[in-house]
DNA sequence: CCTATATTTAGATAATTGGCTAATTATTGA
DNA sequence: TCAATAATTAGCCAATTATCTAAATATAGG
């Protein structure tokens, strides 16, 4: 798991809404263009990063390419919480 | 809650390191700095960053500036991951 | 094989970021 | 009040990033 490069992609608004995009299931990158006022190969760039992160899978399907969620790093992420803040929140929080 | 400056703050890898530095309990600018091998002012710059994304707190003790985890903002994080994935993970995972 | 369509890659540029040193502010204690 | 200590703020610079347009690549269908 490259826990940098999850960071990373997750920092940008705009990749963020592209995860949530792709939540209402897998999508062309032509059909999420289409809903973000950014041009194509600005929104292919952070397909790139996405994928870096392992958070999107892609495959061609004739001239299209789709995107989907890889949901499987949903837990990589929550770890790297857990692990950021000790997970003393889960046993005993005696801050509240 | 400050999404964008939560992720934003997350992206460092230095602030990562900070936080997990107070996980062992709240510690002044300058012990932490004595961990770090970056000038003090960059690790200013870096908890200034950390606050607004309400991940720290501070309290002047004298002479000191001490800082600390702000565990609570823990489950924020959480929730917006859930957001980002749409907790489906938790129901249904049809993509193994 | 050629053209149209979908997408990515290349290359340029403006904005943001992360680091530094120097200067400033705040506090203590003599 | 002054010197010492702790930390921040200011100002500068190099590296990274997000965006764009133009060019390249891949595929489908006639």
């Amino acid at each position: 798991m490259k826990q940098q490069a999850l960071f990373k992609a997750l920092a940008d608004p705009t990749r963020r809404q592209i995860l949530k995009r792709l939540r209402r299931g897998s999508a062309t990158a032509g059909d999420i263009a289409a809903d973000f006022e950014m041009s194509k190969p600005s929104l292919s760039h952070h397909f790139n990063v996405l994928k870096e992160a392992d958070l999107l899978r892609n495959e061609r399907r004739g001239q299209h390419i789709v995107y989907s969620l890889n949901t499987t790093v949903f837990e990589d992420a929550a770890g790297l919480l857990l692990d950021l803040f000790g997970n003393r929140a889960r046993e005993d929080s005696n801050e509240n």
